[in-house]
DNA sequence: AACTATTAATAACA
DNA sequence: TTGTTATTAATAGTT
């Protein structure tokens, strides 16, 4: 249908190939556009030239995406089965992994422990029994940290009233009317230093007492001491 | 280009309107796949009838899946976006569950604690201190009752044994040639009973030594009490 | 991009 | 359905 037959094959010159490829697709997409509403249909085209370009048609009143989801409904698969089903794998491996990990924190919470064989619940005991030390060690080590952090805060504001002291005796400027209440030598907050220090020995579990007192229900999720949000979505 | 010239609009006569269907997408099919050999192009044709039913042109050479991706990187979005990207984000969400599920189990371990306030690490050691007298009294509930079991099962061999012996004394039949090893009232077998017996009270720790000792390193993943599989694909 | 001689597609009909 | 054909539509080569 033109100056002269052509044949069906690969036009060698790439500037006919390109003139050719925009006449013919605009004739492809007219012809779907027809197609469309003559006949009623969907139609989707994806057209890609030589050199790259893309092009498309889709009946109007639908979409790209709908005309394939209902393809791929047609011929029973999805195209992307693949890729679908191994994200599927991989979200039910996580759940199981995940399920896996919420037993082990329950048994380690004391928990669901009937299905344990003997040896197991021996290791379990012995692994908790580790896992206690290694916790009050670090809640010592923590009260003594802050401990020594107070000590030094108190000495330091001890010696900061001291130089303040001796300053103003040095000074002997009756004009900044200070009242002296200090007894025996910043004995004040030598007391107070010392309350602390005590502290530093035997009595450290009830130091915080003031604090939030965790109840030792087993049941972790939520609880105090951990922030991790665990639910499932 | 037919006996007359149409109107592009629904052809409301069914039969009419199927037989131009089908002509017209053989016409469409046939120049698709003339604008592949041409052009060298890549086309991919879904269509539906008004009556549902589905043909499809696809470059040889090709697919339609390898076209729609191609597609979908050149607009540069997935049209499955909102489906991928749910489960992406479940997928992540889970994995958030994972790693604080893993992060509970550490410090359960008493691995990590660095992280936790002291009021968190207070509530841990009460709560790892609550399991593990749960666990511990797990376990002398199974000892007991394995002990129970052994017990009962010493008890039984013992007595039929000894009902053996006595249906053998009855018979007083030589021709049994039976040896009589038995000291005094079958004592072997009640001094057997009785060592179990024994574990039953305070010694139950080392009443399984001979299992496989559990190292209390505080890694468990993989250790013996807990047969999970605990690793991430 | 237009033009147009020619081929190709197809509407109506059989 | 499928085939035929008069007619319109598409387009290859040219300007």
């Amino acid at each position: 249908m033109g100056r002269g037959k052509i044949e069906i094959k690969r036009i060698e010159n790439a500037t006919n190939r390109q003139v050719t490829y925009s006449k013919r697709r605009t004739g492809i997409m007219k012809k779907a556009r027809e197609l469309t509403v003559l006949c009623d249909a969907q139609v989707a085209i994806i057209m890609f030239s030589s050199t790259g370009k893309y092009h498309e048609f889709c009946s109007p009143g639908t979409d790209i995406k709908t005309i394939f989801d209902r393809y791929q409904q047609a011929i029973g698969t999805s195209l992307w089965n693949e890729q679908y089903e191994n994200m599927q794998r991989t979200l039910s491996h996580l759940k199981d992994i995940n399920r896996n990990l919420r037993t082990e924190i329950r048994q380690r919470m004391g928990e669901d422990l009937d299905s344990l064989e003997f040896d197991e619940l021996r290791g379990l005991e012995q692994n908790v029994d580790a896992a206690l030390k290694e916790v009050r060690q670090r809640k010592y080590h923590v009260i003594t940290t802050q401990t020594e952090t107070y000590k030094k805060k108190v000495k330091h504001s001890y010696e900061a009233y001291k130089n303040l002291q001796q300053e103003l005796g040095m000074r002997e400027d009756p004009a900044f009317g200070f009242v002296d209440n200090t007894e025996a030598g910043g004995g004040g907050w030598d007391a107070g230093g010392s309350v602390v220090t005590s502290l530093g020995g035997g009595a450290a579990d009830s130091m915080f007492s003031s604090f939030r007192v965790v109840p030792s229900q087993p049941n972790l999720h939520g609880m105090a001491y951990g922030s991790h949000e665990l639910r499932l979505g």
